[in-house]
DNA sequence: CTGTTAGCGCCTTCAC
DNA sequence: GTGAAGGCGCTAACAG
């Protein structure tokens, strides 16, 4: 263990006070050019590494923003994740990441440690918190909420319109010539669900057809429960030639149950997903899916993060989804 | 913004000192029921929230760990990502990720901000830094490397036996009565790749077949290069029966890529991947695979820089591989 | 432009 | 057991 090199002893070296070499280093006042050479020089040749926990505790800043995410290894969450990563390694600051995993218990403690690390600003991607306590940290930090809404602070949140995007996917199906379509949902008390169910029976009812709930099955956004949501489909006797799952996890495992049933995509049913992650592009058909700008998404959130902590005005853009077409769904009915 | 509370305050609002207060937060000397149960309250009451920075400064321990990661989103570092997340989480210890994105400039610059950071270990999942930077490294800090070795430190690596798995996958389709078995390897330069390439021409040999150079071709562990290798397979006009993908990516782009010449899995071609990739349970057919104990060695590797960091005695234990039969391959030839 | 002087919030001797 | 004092490394006024 190498004992540590601090200002001071690159000041000695650089025969300058602490203060000059804390300039150079913050840019904060102009130096002489000379002496910032000098100092410059010393802490290449000392190796010097400020240290950032002095820093924080002088400046009040930490130059890190704090991140968490439910569930790191699933695709859309890792996207915005990316965003963030991406958009933030161009800056000052840098991203420390904890893991919510969909547990309001975890998430909070994960909060929590956050803020003893002193992070200068707080996004949270998905979660499940209450409203009160979100509002309570809005007030005391800058906050950007992804994929979630807050009354009032629509300005914080980041959010493609769900309702919107599970009309166009159904729309597309209708379009097709559908008229029998299932539609597998998500977690039933989870925000995107509901609008993503929403916009499915908007668009039916748009097109006059009267919504049959035997083609209404829940899932719980796993590839497991689109199985099961098949399965059950099936079990239920009813006919359908097409199907909108709520994520595509959902919808791959409808593949696979649909494939053992010996059931052909598309040929016998179309099947289209949402959120179009990576390896829906390599299914077998590829699948037809919603796409959310979810990189574009986590930059943007690491955006207004900075901008809050900058004090700037700041105001959450809104992201259009888009329909990637793709073999599972492309035949006429 | 509301102000902070500091010692300072609970200590005044208790009526003990400062380092009574510190004393019951860290649970360094014993302090009188009394007084102890008053700082508790008093914490509590006033929401109190130790400022890790100064705690750091002052103890010199930063109760953090640095974890590179490669590209977040890929199913295998994930995994390790969990393993490190959840065993950190029962621990006083919380990690703080960056992301190297298979980048040597990268990765160094990003170890420089953990460094910066005063991380009280290292975890590099993956990566490709010289062996003489790693070296320095391991010298000044508790570090575990995960899917890389590093000669003479062998008790810091955390990795499978790469050449095993790739014979005892190919010996898998051997058995299957295969003998035309190509082989879509990873990044040339990429040590696991070469490992699994050795495996499969081992076993090869132990089966007294001669290596067929065109049954070999180069992919780089995306799914994209799973496409163009069955391509470049099928233009070079070379009869196989089987393919051993050096990753399930690879795999999952050969089977799309196999699906569009109507080339069918299992019943004109064996599949097998490598790293159980949760998705692969959902492809059509599902994939067989090699099945690495990733999020196992993510646990180990946060046990192992605990270990280094308390001083004690350590060991990096080795894991083993197995195969994940799935009907992508269970056909005998 | 530059050196000096104070802390930032906490932990850690050290006497009591 | 407990309080007082010093310092971790750095930034931020302050005078010059």
């Amino acid at each position: 263990m190498k004992k540590k090199v601090t200002i001071q002893d690159i000041a000695r070296k650089a025969n300058v006070s602490k203060s000059t070499v804390s300039r150079v280093l913050n840019k904060t006042t102009p130096v002489e050019e000379k002496k910032a050479t000098a100092v410059l020089a010393a802490m290449k040749q000392l190796n010097f590494r400020p240290n950032a926990f002095a820093r924080g505790l002088a400046g009040g800043q930490s130059m890190t923003i704090g991140v968490v995410t439910q569930n790191i290894g699933s695709p859309f969450y890792d996207a915005v994740t990316q965003g963030v990563i991406s958009a933030l390694s161009a800056t000052e600051y840098s991203p420390i990441f904890v893991d919510g995993q969909w547990n309001k218990e975890i998430e909070a403690t994960s909060i929590r440690t956050l803020l003893n690390r002193q992070v200068d600003g707080l996004i949270l991607i998905g979660g499940n918190l209450p409203a009160n306590e979100l509002k309570k940290l809005v007030e005391s930090k800058p906050l950007v909420l992804v994929a979630q809404r807050l009354e009032g602070f629509e300005k914080n949140c980041l959010s493609v319109d769900n309702v919107e995007a599970g009309l166009k996917a159904t729309q597309f199906l209708l379009d097709l010539g559908h008229r029998e379509i299932a539609h597998i949902a998500g977690i039933p008390e989870h925000e995107d669900a509901i609008q993503r169910l929403n916009g499915y029976k908007t668009a039916l009812q748009n097109a006059g057809i009267a919504l049959n709930p035997k083609l209404l099955v829940d899932g719980n956004f796993s590839s497991q429960s689109g199985v099961l949501a098949v399965e059950s489909l099936l079990a239920r006797g009813v006919s359908f030639s097409a199907i909108f799952a709520a994520n595509d996890e959902m919808a791959c495992g409808a593949r696979l149950a649909l494939y053992r049933r010996g059931i052909r995509v598309p040929e016998d049913v179309s099947l289209i997903g949402f959120d179009n992650q990576p390896a829906s592009a390599f299914m077998t058909p590829p699948l037809t899916t919603v796409a959310q700008p979810s990189r574009e998404m986590g930059s943007a959130a690491a955006q207004i993060i900075l901008q809050q902590i900058a004090g700037e005005e700041f105001q959450a853009p809104s992201f259009p989804v888009e329909i990637v077409v793709r073999e599972s769904a492309i035949r006429r009915w």
